[in-house]
RNA sequence: GCCGGAGUGGCGGAAUGGUAGACGCGCACGACUCAAAAUCGUGUCUCGCAAGGGGUGGAGGUUCGAGUCCUCUCUCCGGCACCA
């Protein structure tokens, strides 16, 4: 049976075969069922490359062992010709999508096949064939049923170059996806999905999935769920302004509000406003900006209502109203209650136009060496902390205090008929010497210190204030030694300061007042305000919005869906608009709406679909009144055909129903779905949202369609950069299969790296997977027949758990590595057991399955390698007779011990001290421990 | 700014708190060969002749023992971003 290994004769006698037996999921069988699914293949305008085909090969690694553990495995293929890639190319090139992707899918059958991926492809489903879109029409029409389809006038994203709407998520940086011109707003009547009203429960269910942790916080950072208080302030007009914020426990910071110039108010009180002009200019300029101009501008602006007054509903004052753009129409309220002392965004505009500053949270700082002590009393105290400045100098006083090890600024208390000022300088002058002070000022900053004080055995909670002084010359006066030892000074510039303070409340301190001020993060104690002085603000909030009358209300970044495109491809949308009943729906018996055939497909100037100048298909009778009618002339976007297409594949051909409900049971939800990030707040969400919907309407058996998702990485060129045909940096497939075989491709791309991270390609890599298939193809010269009953070695047992393990993990490159050493051993023995052999062929099945069915089959098999069962290891059998472990002395490596695997704790304790290579590190000393860990590692402690 | 992820040889990368660098690439030497390729064997973190020492971005800590856990910090990648 010696022969030359010639993957290309191979390869294609095994995909020919496999084409009949084994792509084709056997749906009527009773095996238990496996539902594997990858992000759509798209075929794009540029052809397919290396970087492409490792997610496929992945799932195919998973779906192929699925089917040997004996699942019978639902893996199947479609495109989406609405796709973004091929609606890209039908700009360019003018031509319909639907004409492009004949040849392109036609490439990418071949070069997907080509590789031994196994596909179900009679499964085979494309989203442009109208017997798919009925159904996807059907579905919009349940979304209208149940309002959660609308029509809603907004301001759309209008790409000047080519023409066309984008959706929000085609748009980057303000610039459209594809051309990366920067896009202009326009007001147009969109169809709307009400995605909004699932955003708690998409962000909620995420915890029912197993999802990678990054996928689900990009989504919870997209749907951007938010808790806080919706509030109304009144205004001196008697009209009400809702705000929302997060904070409702500073509200009695709140010194000012800020409207957006959209907001609806401001028109309404025009005649009150006196200084309407520059009011009136101000919202005009606001409203011209584009995306990026608002949200690029970091310099804020902003103008007062003069006329207009705010009540604080907590603290009762007025307060001026303001509009500014740096808040946003569409978040929210469209109005802030601001607070500068604890918000950046309004601090800086507080500081530019003067506006009041008031803090109300005093932030603590637990002591880290004597932290308070639960149950122990706490008493209060009021201190100051001081910084001192040199008189003439940019330097400052650093305190180290040797009993306490402090690196810190100076502390005192406040005593009786004292303020903080003057103890400031009083503490200033008895501990430094330093007899006059230029200028002594509070820093606007209030904190809460609180740490145990052992020798009293009491909690010490101190309110402290803090103040800035500068000395007006050197002049010093004698001090006692006492306080010499007790404080030693030294100047320090700014930077050696940052770095020498090792108290974390003083260095706050001293940066805040390096940065000439700024908000206060985070919680703490509430401080002015009122009757809510002391409380902790964390637990404040619902007392205090109810105290102001709010309400507590969740809020999402999310916003609905604009589910109209004006262009040519893409599902019509089935609805007729009758002048006399309105908006009717095609009845079902008329979907699907079939696109006209056109010979223009170029989208309009005027951003009306192409679609509404062919005036035989736009006008229809009302199928209710029978009158005259218009048909909708927008289409759906690609993500609509996409959003559903799992469910479509559990029952492609299904003429009566968008799928059966018994082939819905037996395969939703998807057990394992592979896709990119790219498609993480797009597909992933918006089929969730969809699923949602239907589970809701009875439709589909699970409120979740995937169980499991996980991500890859891509394949990146040579030098580390994206392949893309524009820099020329693509490493074309077939190339690589006509010198190396599918089997050594595949391979190489599970071993590069991490499936998840993304990976350069190597060429020159890849002739270790080619070396290490050439020696299981020579392994066979080896083989003899196992007469006697058959055990495995622990070699054997050890490889099958881990390669198992390893696929579940997509750890594919360990599994790998680990048959590679498996390999390297049978290599070096005179024969190899004919069982064993066939064990690893089977591991390697997943991965290479082409030379590995065909090793089976020159073995004398005739039943496929694909389908017989996955190898079992015998957690008994994993263990040799001996191990090798180290000897460690106070955890340094001195020696090794090799031992029967089955040692006691205390013969192998014996054994290694008696080790003679120990004695020079021992000398003599008795050892003080010794830490034995069985089967791994000695340690002695001397 | 906020939220994730990651920093280990010349390179891709391995290591349930237990012998750091598995496996692969590359490189060096050797065998086979007239020769080369292929193949096989040996070696390959670093300083040192050696004994030994050092070493997983940096600084501390916990532990008998830390790449792994904790604190601080630096760098890179990804996402979100005047989101109240």
């Amino acid at each position: 049976m010696s022969s030359e290994y010639d993957p290309k004769q191979i390869e294609s006698k095994w995909q020919k075969v496999w084409e009949k037996d084994l792509y084709n999921a056997e749906t009527e069988s009773t095996k238990p069922k496996y539902y594997a699914l990858i992000e759509f293949p798209y075929p794009s305008g540029d052809g397919l490359h290396v970087g492409h085909p490792r997610p496929y090969i992945g799932m195919d690694v998973i779906a192929r062992k699925r089917r040997m553990e004996g699942f019978d495995v639902l893996y199947p293929i479609g495109w989406d010709a609405f796709g973004l890639p091929t609606e890209n190319y039908a700009i360019k090139t003018g031509r319909a999508p639907r004409e492009i992707t004949i040849e392109n899918t036609d490439t990418f059958r071949k070069q997907i096949k080509s590789l031994g991926i196994s596909f179900d492809w009679s499964r085979e489903i494309n989203t442009t064939d109208p017997k798919y879109y009925k159904w996807t029409q059907w579905l919009f029409l349940k979304f209208l049923e149940h309002d959660l389809a609308y029509k809603a006038k907004i301001a759309i994203n209008w790409c000047p170059k080519d023409k066309i709407g984008l959706a929000n998520e085609e748009v980057v940086n303000g610039c459209c996806e594809r051309c990366g011109t920067p896009v202009e707003k326009r007001e147009k009547e969109q169809w709307m999905l009400a995605i909004t009203k699932y955003a708690d429960r998409l962000d909620k269910d995420l915890d029912t999935v197993d999802f990678p942790e990054r996928v689900k916080t990009q989504q919870r950072n997209w749907i951007g769920r938010s808790e806080g208080a919706e509030i109304d302030f009144e205004t001196t007009t008697k009209e009400k302004i809702k705000v929302f914020t997060t904070r409702p426990d500073t509200i009695f910071g709140a010194t000012y509000m800020v409207l957006a110039p959209e907001h609806d108010l401001i028109q309404k009180l025009k005649s009150q406003i006196s200084n309407w002009d520059e009011v009136g200019e101000y919202i005009k300029k606001a409203k011209s900006k584009t995306e990026i101009d608002r949200t690029g501008d970091k310099e804020k602006t902003g103008v007062e209502l003069v006329g207009i007054k705010a009540i604080n509903p907590a603290t009762k004052e007025e307060i001026p109203v303001w509009i500014a753009d740096y808040v946003l129409p569409h978040y929210g309220t469209g109005a802030i209650m601001a607070v500068p002392a604890h918000d950046q965004r309004d601090f800086e505009f507080a500081q530019k136009y003067n506006l009041l500053i008031k803090q109300v949270i005093a932030p603590i700082f637990v002591d880290k060496v004597n932290p308070t002590i639960e149950g122990a009393e706490n008493t209060e105290r009021n201190g100051v902390i001081v910084l001192v400045k040199h008189w003439s100098e940019e330097k400052y006083l650093l305190n180290y205090s040797p009993k306490f090890n402090w690196k810190c600024l100076f502390t005192g208390g406040i005593e009786e008929g004292e303020n903080p000022l003057e103890s400031a300088v009083r503490e200033i002058q008895e501990e430094t010497g330093y007899q006059n002070i230029k200028e002594a000022r509070y820093i606007p900053l209030e904190h809460v210190d609180k740490f145990h004080a052992p020798h009293k055995g009491v909690n010490r909670i101190v309110t402290q204030k803090n103040v800035f002084i500068q000395l007006a010359d050197g002049e010093k006066r004698e001090i006692s030694q006492e306080e010499m030892d007790l404080h030693h000074l030294s100047w320090l510039t700014k930077e050696e300061m940052r770095e020498t303070i090792t108290l974390q409340n003083h260095l706050f301190i001293f940066n805040f007042e390096m940065s000439g001020g700024s908000s206060i993060p985070g919680s703490g104690i509430l401080i002015n305000s009122g009757k809510f002085n002391d409380m902790d603000s964390g637990f404040a909030q619902k007392e205090i919005s109810e105290f102001v009358g709010g309400k507590m209300v969740t809020r999402f970044k999310l916003r609905d869906w604009v589910f109209s495109r004006q262009r040519y491809w893409g599902e019509p949308i089935p609805v007729i608009h009758c002048e006399k009943c309105g908006i009717v729906p095609v009845p079902e018996k008329d979907l699907p709406v079939m696109l006209p055939e056109v010979k223009n497909y170029q989208p309009t100037d005027n951003g009306e679909s192409p679609l509404a100048t062919i005036s035989d298909w736009v006008n229809v009778k009302c199928p209710k009144c029978g009158g005259e009618a218009r048909r909708e002339t927008d289409t759906m976007p690609n993500w609509a055909g996409s959003s559903w297409y799992f469910l479509r594949y559990t029952d492609p051909f299904n003429d009566n129903k968008f799928a059966s409900k018994k082939s819905l049971d037996d395969w939703m939800p998807v057990d394992w779905y592979n896709g990119g990030m790219e498609h993480t707040t797009l597909h992933l969400l918006y089929s969730r949202f969809w699923n949602k919907f239907l589970f809701d309407i009875g439709l589909v058996p699970t409120s979740e369609p995937y169980k499991k998702r996980t991500s890859h990485g891509l394949i990146l060129a040579e030098g580390g950069e994206k392949m893309s045909k524009s820099k020329g940096n693509v490493v074309n497939p077939d190339n690589i299969i006509e010198r190396f075989g599918a089997d050594t491709l595949r391979v190489y791309e599970m071993f590069m790296g991490p499936f998840e991270q993304a990976i350069a390609w190597s060429e020159d890599s890849l002739v270790g997977p080619r070396r290490f298939i050439e020696k299981v193809w020579k392994l066979k010269e080896k083989v003899i027949d196992s007469k006697e009953e058959f055990f495995g070695s622990p070699n054997l047992h050890k490889t099958i758990k881990k390669v198992t393990n390893d696929i579940e993990l997509m750890n594919f490159n360990t599994a790998i590595s680990n048959m590679m050493i498996f390999v390297n051993a049978l290599e070096k023995q005179e024969k190899v057991f004919q069982d064993e052999y066939e064990a690893l062929l089977k591991l390697l099945n997943p991965f290479a399955p082409h030379i590995t069915e065909e090793i089976w089959h020159e073995l004398g098999h005739v039943t496929l390698l694909g389908f017989e069962s996955w190898p079992d290891f015998d957690e008994n059998k994993l263990e040799d007779n001996e191990v090798t472990i180290g000897v460690q002395i106070n955890g340094k490596l001195r020696a090794t011990l090799v031992l029967d695997s089955n040692s006691g704790e205390e013969e192998t304790r014996l054994k290694a001290l008696a080790l003679p290579e120990l004695a020079k590190w021992l000398e003599g000393q008795t050892p003080k421990k010794v830490i034995v860990v069985l089967g791994k590692i000695v340690n002695i402690v001397v």
